[in-house]
RNA sequence: GGGGCAUUAGCUCAGUUGGCUAGAGCGCUACACUGGCAGUGUAGAGGUCAACGGUUCGAAUCCGUUAUGCUCCA
């Protein structure tokens, strides 16, 4: 058998389904209705709500591939990635789950089954470990696990570990059990022959690793910390596809697999380096670009561009790392990594169409990114070397921080840079700064999370909003959440009216009342499937009792009215502009509606007329909502329904058509078109390369903004007094203003030629200098004016210009001969004489102002002006 | 969500402790040279120094608020 990686994938997911295993899609690496987590970093992230009993599984048998990503975490940090040869920011996790159904005995035997029958790896390389207890914990060694390894496996190879390595927890709360371990020995035969492989499991050691993870959830954890019993156990494996297939290729690196060889032949092709080669450094960079490359891939594919903010800043920052190592050690001071999206999508297309069909968007978003970095390089280098040329042996930690803090230069490049011209960093300056930033943050977003307040133990209720605006309802449980801004509670209802915020739409407010009791609700959630609502407060008194639940339904109907326009504009999006067009991104509120779509350039005012047009023509047509919520998806897409790339779609989704529009969607949507009024695009603009976004507002804002443009012209016109055609007016207006304003200009000219004249008229001598010394009501603007324009004309004349209104105003002007014959300065002068008028100022050598308070100086400014030019 | 930094011509950026009534390169326009293109030369247009408020005799420069972007932390 040719363990090629698409083999192993497929052998796997026949061998549970032969064991009556369902097969689930993977989820998107993506995720974005779970508070917890900004990626898929599990397989069994998906089955969540099963695990916290949100929800009934469908199957309680199921089997999957899934895509991953960790960039943080106790064993995975970005930072290691590529340094060794078997750490992925991106991989694919093979899993199989009970949910309730079967437990440990036949969990192990399973796994057992396919290593060693079907992947046919040898037994005697293969070692277990399970649980062992703990005290703090109160909990015995997992001996169940344990005896029936024993079946399979000699006594000796099956070993005992804490906490730390064999008890799995989903987070600091929440379901969690001991887990059991299958490590593989791959190290050659003469090594093995000199000793097991025993001490050096749980070791980091290269060539003995762990490759299945097999945890029973059997607790849960309180937000207390204690553990109780669940009422059904469940299984949740995982195991690396790309270690899986590193040992059955005769691998010692992840990177030697199938997946990574054209890869990282691509690399050396583009960068001239060698893979393999002497140089350990080179052969990183290498890693790090091969992982990196996959792992922004597949995020951009899923719909996550790179940002400055939550995932989209984790995404941003493995790219950059991907750039700075081929920057540092591969000589790439060009972009280079969007020339090898092309090979990564020849060999991985075939498993993961999505890599296929959005690769153009892929290479231009990873160009752009790198073209970006690359500056921001060359800034830090700059500033680096500014640095450098002050301070010669040190680079303190504040400037170090400063670098990688606002900058985004990475620490160790520099040390790396500052080793070349042998300078030190100081390092432990640096780290200080970083854990007073991390202390600040923290301190910020101390969020205290409460244990759910169980009032009935009844399945969480469903969103019956598409129907209803306001029902009858009970509280099931709520919780207390106390962050930094206060304090709040999250109820969960046995059924809910109010829409959840997801798909772009923001959540419902609205009340819940009972009697003379009214609570707020002030927005609506999802966690994964739980709809949450947020009330400032509880309720007194019953919390039993039946409450009347409303939403505000103004509010809701606006957003439903931007939400049906969001269809619409898709659909003419795609209708004038081509077909090419995608979501990529969209915000419904009561007040706007906000479109993002994949389009290479900007949209022309023409097709953005149209587009608006078409919108309208279809809200005028009137087009009744149609809607099916139990469309099967393959079904609707072949109909022509536009689903959203990278979104996980359950067995049955809901369609909703308006004329030729259909999209599947859970939003909340207008009864037909017409109630949407009117649409009016209100901004074009680019959000990222190759995606554009459209700005929009329907009924009453469209509406009130309609009036309010109109009131505008209406304005205008009676002060241009022309109703008929006002823009006529305007012309008319700026053509007359034009004109004036050259005869003013020639007015004030003349005026200032006139001063000019005055000032330099009877001009007196001191000294053989010209010189004059005067009161004036004109402003210092005009002054310097006519001092700038004297500079030119005027030699060996010195002038002093005074006046009163609200304060005192000095100008002391010298022409430019003078101040070079005689080393003067108009600057220095009018410091002096400012004190004169009790004020302050200064300028420039041949022209300088001051202002003050007292007008009686100005004589004796005069007068010191006079002594000095006479002391000359 | 919290901190830091930035925003100057269509683009990329200079602009010293506040005092060039804001500059460069590229691009653009016109003209000239060349048989054409590439190119070269000359001239020119183009700025609310992100917005608003404040300090000051004087603000692109200092302070505050807002917006946008970058960056780090969560």
């Amino acid at each position: 058998m040719n363990w090629t990686t698409n083999n192993i994938r497929k052998t796997f997911i026949d061998f549970f389904n032969s064991k009556q295993h369902h097969t689930v899609h993977s989820a998107p690496i993506v995720l974005k209705q779970d508070p917890t987590l900004m990626f898929t970093n599990a397989g069994m992230n998906q089955f969540k709500d099963y695990f916290l009993g949100n929800e009934e599984p469908k199957f309680n048998r199921v089997c999957n591939a899934q895509k991953c990503l960790r960039v943080s975490g106790k064993h995975n940090d970005l930072e290691e990635v590529g340094v060794d040869t078997y750490h992925h920011t991106m991989f694919e996790m093979l899993g199989n789950w009970s949910f309730g159904d079967y437990f440990k005995t036949e969990a192990i035997d399973m796994a057992w089954e396919l290593l060693t029958e079907v992947y046919k790896i040898p037994a005697d390389r293969l070692y277990i470990t399970v649980f062992g207890g703990d005290e703090e914990d109160r909990l015995q060694a997992d001996t169940e696990a344990e005896e029936h390894w024993k079946k399979h496996v000699p006594k000796n190879r099956i070993m005992r570990f804490d906490k730390k390595d064999n008890f799995w927890e989903m987070g600091a709360s929440g379901p969690c059990g001991p887990a059991s371990e299958i490590h593989v020995d791959i190290r050659p035969e003469a090594e093995r022959k000199k000793a097991d492989a025993n001490a050096l499991v749980n070791q980091d050691h290269p060539q003995v690793i762990e490759i299945w993870n097999l945890v029973f959830i059997q607790f849960n954890r309180a937000a207390n910390g204690k553990l109780s019993a669940l009422p059904k156990t469940h299984v949740d494996t995982g195991m690396g596809i790309e270690r899986l297939a590193m040992v059955l290729q005769g691998k010692t690196s992840n990177y030697d697999i199938d997946l990574f060889q054209t890869l990282t032949g691509a690399i050396e092709e583009k960068t001239g380096a060698k893979y393999g080669g002497s140089d350990q450094k080179e052969d990183v960079a290498i890693r790090v670009i091969a992982d990196h490359l996959r792992a922004v891939a597949f995020c951009i594919a899923d719909g996550q561009l790179p940002s400055n903010t939550g995932a989209g800043y984790v995404v941003r920052r493995v790219l950059r790392r991907a750039v700075r190592y081929g920057f540092s050690f591969l000589g790439a001071d060009k972009p280079v990594l969007f020339e090898l999206v092309e090979t990564l999508r020849n060999e991985m297309a075939e498993a993961y169409p999505e890599l296929k069909k959005q690769a153009e968007l892929i290479t231009n978003v990873i160009k752009e990114e790198e073209v970006s970095f690359l500056r921001t390089l060359e800034k830090g280098i700059e500033r680096l070397s500014e640095y450098r040329a002050k301070n010669k042996n040190e680079i303190d930690g504040a400037f170090a921080f400063e670098l990688y803090d606002t900058y985004g230069f990475p620490i160790d490049l520099t040390t790396l840079m500052a080793s070349e011209n042998r300078m030190k960093v100081d390092q432990a300056g640096f780290e200080k700064a970083l854990q007073s930033q991390k202390k600040r943050s923290k301190e910020a977003t101390q969020k205290d999370t409460g244990d759910w307040v169980i009032i009935t133990n009844e399945q969480a209720g469903s969103f019956t909003g598409y129907d209803e605006q306001e029902t009858d309802v009970k509280i099931l449980r709520y919780r207390r959440v106390a962050t930094q801004k206060g304090t709040f509670f999250q109820l969960v209802l046995n059924r809910t009216p109010f829409y959840p915020e997801g798909g772009g739409q923001v959540g419902d407010t609205g009340v819940l009342t009972q009697g003379k009791t009214e609570i707020k609700i002030t927005n609506t959630l999802k966690e994964n499937n739980l709809i949450i609502h947020i009330a400032p407060e509880l309720p007194d008194g019953d919390p039993d009792a039946v409450f009347r639940a409303k939403i505000n339904e103004a509010r809701r109907n606006a957003a439903s009215a931007n939400h049906t326009a969001t269809h619409l504009v898709h659909f003419a999006l795609r209708k004038t502009l081509g077909k090419h067009v995608e979501q990529k991104g969209s915000l419904v509120t009561p007040e706007y509606l906000r479109f993002d779509f994949s389009h290479f350039k900007k949209v022309e005012q023409v097709d953005l007329n149209a587009i608006e047009r078409e919108v309208n023509k279809m809200i005028w047509a009137n087009y009744p909502l149609i809607e099916n919520r139990n469309a099967n998806p393959e079904e609707a897409i072949q109909q022509g329904a536009l689903a959203l790339f990278g979104e996980k779609y359950g067995d049955k989704v809901r369609t909703i058509k308006f004329g030729n529009s259909m999209e599947l969607c859970g939003g909340t949507h207008l009864k037909s078109t017409g109630a949407a009024g009117l649409f009016k695009i209100t901004t074009e603009t680019s959000v990222a390369s190759g995606v554009r976004r459209i700005e929009a507002i329907t009924g009453v804002e469209a509406y009130e903004r309609a009036v309010k443009n109109e009131d505008m012209l209406a304005s205008i016109s009676s002060k241009v007094k022309s109703t008929k055609n006002p823009e006529e007016g305007v012309d008319k207006l700026l053509e007359e203003k034009g004109k004036l304003e050259s005869i003013i200009e020639s007015y004030e000219a003349k005026e200032k030629d006139v001063a000019k004249a005055e000032f330099t008229k009877n001009l007196g001598e001191v000294n053989g200098i010209r010189f004059s010394a005067q009161n004036t009501h004109l402003d210092p603007g005009s002054i310097k004016d006519i001092c700038f324009s004297l500079k030119k004309e005027l030699t060996n004349t010195v002038l002093v210009f005074g006046s009163e209104g609200k304060k005192v105003t000095l100008s002391l002007f010298i022409t430019p001969d003078l101040v070079e014959k005689h080393n003067l300065n108009a600057g220095k002068w009018i410091r002096d004489l400012a004190q004169k008028i009790n004020g302050g100022g200064g300028g420039q050598p041949f022209f300088a102002t001051a202002g003050g308070s007292k007008a009686s100086g100005l004589p004796e400014v005069y007068e010191v002006v006079k002594t000095k030019l006479e002391s000359l």
